[in-house]
DNA sequence: GTCATTAGGTCAGCCATGTTGACATATTTT
DNA sequence: AAAATATGTCAACATGGCTGACCTAATGAC
């Protein structure tokens, strides 16, 4: 523990210096207020939804699966593992109740029939839709406020934030899923 | 669940027709890239910590209460639980881990005495300081990567999304921390 | 055609962190 | 003296992570 002090004295004595001094990471940088701004603008934007789910028996578990099976129908099993980084057992919990009331269905895969490929009901899609519809309006709001640059601005700076060895794969399931959404939803959604 | 296909169908309906229809949310305007963007960032952003965290058998709930004593020491636990949006005694339990494991103290309030203080340890402004550092890291990369407006431009999209009631405190709550934590963390790193 | 691998499911139990409700103690306020 | 406040604590429960073990069905390699 007294290594890590160090780095505090090495800070302190920059701050007096009339030259910046080698510091590993000086105290009067630390971005508290983005930080911090994290923490609060996530833990809102996150509420909205959660007393929707509250009624339904749901919590957050269940709204990013349903989240992302609404946007990328026909996902695999694998896939949807892949991009909530958890285990299939705490995965299989909360789709298995989203199924048993309608909310996802499972289709055997054409090609590979181990498959269970995942698709929204039509009350999936209503609920997924009508929770991305909560975010969204927090969102524009904001954005209204802003001016026209600050979308592009957001979205700069939050897909920076992606560890960069996800940052290309997350980036094509967002776009990916932009063309794909619209047209599968209308095919797929009672499929 | 029905009357929720009701907007799916306006929906629908207004992509189809030339001129947009008075929708509830139109689904080809559900930003469901910031969404998602939000998600993914927010993920890796607590990640770096929790590593650090786990190994010293913390997690996020222990990260939180440390950050914010060590922004605002002195704090009292009435206004801890107040920025966690936590009940007592979910604060109790971490709390007391860290008081027993010396990055937090407690002092008697010096006119009301019915008060508990809190302030961080050396070890607890060492690991405090550990912890911001990493996720400034994160930060800073990105808003290098971005250019000088990066910065504000976060800020403010960040500080739009927190809830209205809640935004000036926040505010009032983070600019207060940085005037307060560098003059008081070298007075009260052990107090 | 057999066998290893893969996709997925499931059971059992543990842990972290949130919740409610009830109650205790010390101190301050009225 | 009584009421209100600041804090702490016990007990019980829910959610949603985790590990480890084991199962079926289907595919792919040889």
């Amino acid at each position: 523990m007294a290594d890590l002090m160090t780095n505090i004295s090495i800070m302190r004595k920059s701050r007096s210096a009339a030259v910046p001094v080698e510091t590993v990471l000086p105290a009067d940088e630390l971005h508290f207020d983005l930080i911090e701004l994290l923490f609060f603008a996530y833990r809102d934007f996150v509420s909205d939804p959660d007393e929707v789910l509250a009624k339904l028996g749901f919590g957050r578990a269940h709204h990013r699966v349903l989240h992302f099976v609404n946007r990328n129908p026909g996902m695999k099993v694998a896939e949807l593992l892949d991009v909530l980084k958890i285990t299939k057992q705490s995965l299989g919990r909360v789709l298995k109740q989203l199924i048993d009331e309608g909310y996802i269905l499972q289709k055997e895969g054409a090609n590979d029939r181990r498959q269970r490929l995942l698709y929204v009901t039509a009350a999936g899609a209503a609920l997924a839709v009508k929770l991305a519809g909560l975010q969204t309006a927090r969102i524009a709001r904001v954005l209204a406020e802003l001016g026209p640059d600050a979308r592009e601005a957001a979205r700069r700076f939050l897909a920076g934030m992606i560890d960069a060895e996800d940052r290309e794969h997350v980036l094509r399931l967002i776009s990916r899923s932009d063309s794909l959404a619209n047209g599968s939803r209308a095919r797929n959604g009672a499929p």
